[in-house]
DNA sequence: CTTTGTGCAAACGATTTGCAGGATG
DNA sequence: CATCCTGCAAATCGTTTGCACAAAG
C-alpha cells in the first residue's frame, strides 16, 4: 500500500516533473483541500510553520503542474485566479454573497447535450456553473 | 419608433446614469458587437477616428454599466476580463485553440435541474460553458 | 556532472485612484 | 449651480522574468 506521500511523488514523476520540496508542498496542499485557493492563500498557508516556498516558485510550480495536467485554474472572479487539484470533470457552485466556490460532482446533473450547439462548432466538453447562496450566507 | 440611439439613451437614464458621450459610446459599441471585447479592444476601437474616451473612463464607465446591470463580465482566460452587453441569460462557447468566445442562446440546451445541488445550497441560476473548436480553427 | 528549479528583485501589464477642470441635469 | 464625470498621471496589485546559486536525477 502506498502512502499519500508516495502517491503524490509518483504523480509528479509520471508527468516528468522533478520532485522538489516546493512542488511537492504545493501539489500536496492543493490536493488536501476542498476550496480553490489563490496563490497568496497558498503562499500563506504553506509558509505557516517555516518557509517552504517563495511566491515566484509557487507561480512557476503551478504553471508546471498545470501544464502537466495535474492542476487546473478556476476563474470566477475578475482578477482572481484560483487553483484546483481536482482535474476530473466536475461543476462549480459559486456563492453570490461570500464568493465561496464549491465543487459539484459531475453526476449532479443529467448530461447536457452539447451536440446541439451551432452547426460548425465542434464541441468536446462543457461544465456548468451554478450561482446562489451557500449554507452560511443564508443566515 | 425610437432610434437605436434613443433606445440606448433611455436605457442609461432608466438606470439613473448620466448620459455622457463616453458612456454612450462604450455601451453602444458593446451592444453593436457579438464578441466580448477587453478594455484595450474597446479603447482602440472607440478611438479609431478621433479620441472619444480615455482608458480610465472606459474602466469607470464599464463599472457603472455593470453596477446598473446593463453589462456583464465574461471570465474565461486568466488575466483577461471581457465585457458583454447581453445580460439576458445565455451560455458560452470557447474555442480551445484561438480563444474566441461565442454566445449560445439559452434555448440551446434542455434546462439543467439545479434543484439537485447539494442540500443546504440555495441555487438560483446557472450557465453552461462549452469548449471545443470554432469553425475557422478546424481548418 | 548536466539539467532544471529556486528565490530574490526588478520588470510588467492590467486596473484603480487622487485630483483639478469640465459637463450634465 | 450642485453633482457627477472625465482625463491624466501616479499608485497598486497580481504575475512574469533575469539571473546567480542550489538541488535533482
Amino acid at each position: 500500500m502506498s502512502s499519500q506521500k508516495e502517491t503524490i511523488m509518483q504523480a509528479l514523476k509520471e508527468k516528468g516533473l522533478r520532485v522538489t520540496p516546493q512542488r511537492f508542498a504545493v501539489y500536496a496542499n492543493l490536493r488536501s483541500r476542498q476550496d480553490h485557493p489563490t496563490v497568496d492563500q497558498l503562499l500563506h498557508d504553506l509558509n505557516q510553520e517555516f518557509p517552504v516556498s517563495s511566491q515566484a516558485t509557487i507561480y512557476t510550480s503551478l504553471q508546471a503542474l498545470q501544464t502537466a495536467g495535474l492542476v487546473r485554474e478556476v476563474l470566477l472572479e475578475p482578477g482572481v485566479t484560483r487553483y484546483d487539484a481536482n482535474v476530473d470533470r466536475h461543476h462549480h457552485f459559486r456563492c453570490r454573497r461570500c464568493g465561496a466556490i464549491e465543487d459539484l460532482p459531475w453526476t449532479t446533473f443529467a448530461a447536457v447535450d452539447i451536440r446541439n450547439v451551432r452547426a460548425g462548432l465542434r464541441a468536446d466538453s462543457y461544465e456548468v456553473t451554478v450561482y446562489g447562496m451557500c449554507d452560511r450566507c443564508q443566515a
